[in-house]
DNA sequence: CGAATGTATGAAAACGTTTTCATAAAACAA
DNA sequence: TTGTTTTATGAAAACGTTTTCATACATTCG
């Protein structure tokens, strides 16, 4: 009968643990709340003695700052929120990788927030970041977002708020930080210019995205500097989906003026069109060369590869989280409307063009 | 000179604005925060009446609850905290993604923690996590980590834990969903065996991961059910990194016992295994057949696609919402030691086997 | 020596909710 | 009518920190 019991016991199992406080410590110590607190916050002056005994109590009774309490307290909550597309498209993926890392060394928390690309769950998340009091914002918008508005609470109560790959426009105010898709745009346009190619498409997506609409003008004005034609029928503004894409090509390989040349603005969607390329027997790069955007690996893997422009997420991140630290110390000076911060991009040349 | 003053006038903007608070509702509306909050909370008996002229106040002076008072007051934060590897890996980013949004959907936020394979990040992961008072946690383990009690403190203050994918051993007695990780290995060392493969090799990852003490066990036990061979030389646990996969396959391949199928147990790798053979003449599948594991996109672009097992992260990350759910809610009585939750694997047969 | 400065600590209030307990008013029963 | 239950509300305490203000003691200066 017994020996059930003895079954049951686990002698390392400390169960129903409470949660100590600083009263807790306070009390073991013989001290008040407010040493312990200050001891904690290695602070103000506290006896150096007394520091070393309250580190040590909390220590043994495995004591952990409540930051809820704190938070309450301080009004703030070493939290910043991130609302993001979708994290599992790559480039998102890679700038939130580094962003939450050095968030971590800069004592933050990251909550995050996927839109999936649909402004109303754009708008709820706002909602509910403002709501858990996240010290920060960092957004990547959705392509479709026209009105912002459900960000300007973050302004009026004076908490930064930084745009990221996918801003408002300029006239919104807001703090920004991108790639510079004008300049992605144009260099693809000229490498593809100066491989000799004279009948280049561009298959972008829509217009309501200050990507799409950075790097087509790019893209067109380096046609104009090369004295090269622009043809309606080969300028597609479109969802960047495999069936818009496929159905893009389809059109332009079926009609009489077919392109030497293709710059899709996501790399996906080159992979796509190098697919129906293939399927249809033409040949990459010799028939037709074809540019990416994003350098998303699967284009170094793919046969053949990909050129394509490289946007440094990494680079991305860390500015950004250098700007947001900025803003969140000079909290008091609120930095209004500066300029959009714009990081480099670079053309990676591979086999397709 | 006054023409200044008014150049900084902007009407629309509302700034240093102050958050209202559940005192301001109840001056507003002359009713005490009491009410008020119950009202808001749509919970005990209020009049009708009260709990609307409450919503249209808040309403209209933008009232949004502080979720940190309200968290220190419940001791709950509405917030779950997640520790993994890195996002930018297909298979977590695809879990994240779904476990996200299902969190959301259940009103949960979701702090997000990276421990870039690094057991000591992970510690300082999990510390940071209890200490910001998250409801639960989700953790997916480093590799390398074989002593898990910097997890204990979550099950002595009874917040509910939860493993999947890289779980702790059965033996330490915590809550954990992964995919059928030895029906995985045996799918594949089944197919391979059933095309008529002879001599095949296996590129695991160390062995201190559940993970691939369960792909490799799998995958060894098919290949006994089919009377094969399993030679020494054509097994290698080490690092799933591009330099030691490659390493592997020159060995294997300068060897006089040279394989005529591999599996590997990640996709990345089964990549970096197809490169080494296409550089090396090797023709696949025809010289060699190559199955990898977790169907990133990648093995569908490439060329020859590659056979891998698929996973379901989205199936995966939805029963773990589910368990989950069931933890937070049944808190009282804590579900300890369950069996490990294991969700369905499938073999996704493409060119390479 | 007394005054002034500095050092180390404590008491108490505050942050914004929620909840327990009490109570006034209204509805109902006898 | 009086007593009892129900309904709607308010007062006040609590959650765990941090910080302001006050104070006791020690040190230094004239």
């Amino acid at each position: 009968m017994q020996s059930f019991s003895f079954l049951c016991r686990c002698p390392n199992m400390k169960q129903n643990q409470q949660h100590n406080t600083i009263l807790d410590l306070a009390a073991a110590l013989k001290l008040s709340p407010a040493t312990v607190s200050r001891a904690l916050n290695n602070n103000s002056n506290v006896k150096e003695e007394t520091r070393k005994r309250v580190f040590e109590m909390a220590e043994k009774l495995g004591y952990r700052k409540n930051t809820m309490a704190a938070g309450l307290r301080n009004n703030k909550t070493n939290t910043v929120g991130l609302i993001v597309p979708k994290i599992s498209m790559y480039f998102h993926a890679a700038a939130v990788t580094v962003i939450q890392n050095l968030l971590h060394k800069e004592g933050y928390n990251l909550i995050i927030g996927q839109s999936n690309d649909d402004p109303l769950m754009e708008k709820d998340l706002a909602d509910t970041m403002f709501s858990s009091r996240v010290d920060a914002l960092i957004v990547s918008c959705t392509l479709q977002t026209e009105d912002f508005s459900h960000f300007d609470i973050f302004a009026d109560h004076q908490i930064p708020l930084l745009f990221y790959d996918r801003v408002p426009p300029v006239s919104y105010g807001a703090s920004m930080i991108k790639g510079d898709d004008f300049r992605g745009g144009y260099l693809a346009g000229k490498h593809l210019a100066e491989t000799g190619c004279k009948r280049i498409a561009l298959i972008s997506g829509p217009l309501t995205s200050n990507l799409y609409q950075d790097r087509s003008a790019g893209f067109l004005s380096a046609l104009k500097q090369f004295n090269l034609p622009v043809y309606e029928d080969l300028i597609y503004h479109q969802p960047l989906t495999a069936e818009y894409t496929t159905s893009a090509m389809r059109k332009m390989f079926s009609g009489a003026n077919q392109p030497d040349a293709l710059f899709v603005t996501s790399d996906r969607n080159a992979v796509t069109a190098l697919s129906f390329a293939k399927e249809h027997g033409i040949a990459v790069p010799e028939d037709l060369r074809i540019v990416g955007y994003s350098n998303d690996p699967v284009t170094a893997i793919i046969s053949p590869s990909i050129t394509t422009i490289e946007q440094f997420p990494a680079v991305l991140g860390g500015r950004l989280v250098e700007v947001l630290m900025d803003m969140l110390r000079n909290k008091e000076d609120v930095i209004v409307n500066p300029d959009p911060i714009i990081t480099p991009v670079e053309l990676i040349r591979r086999i397709s063009a």
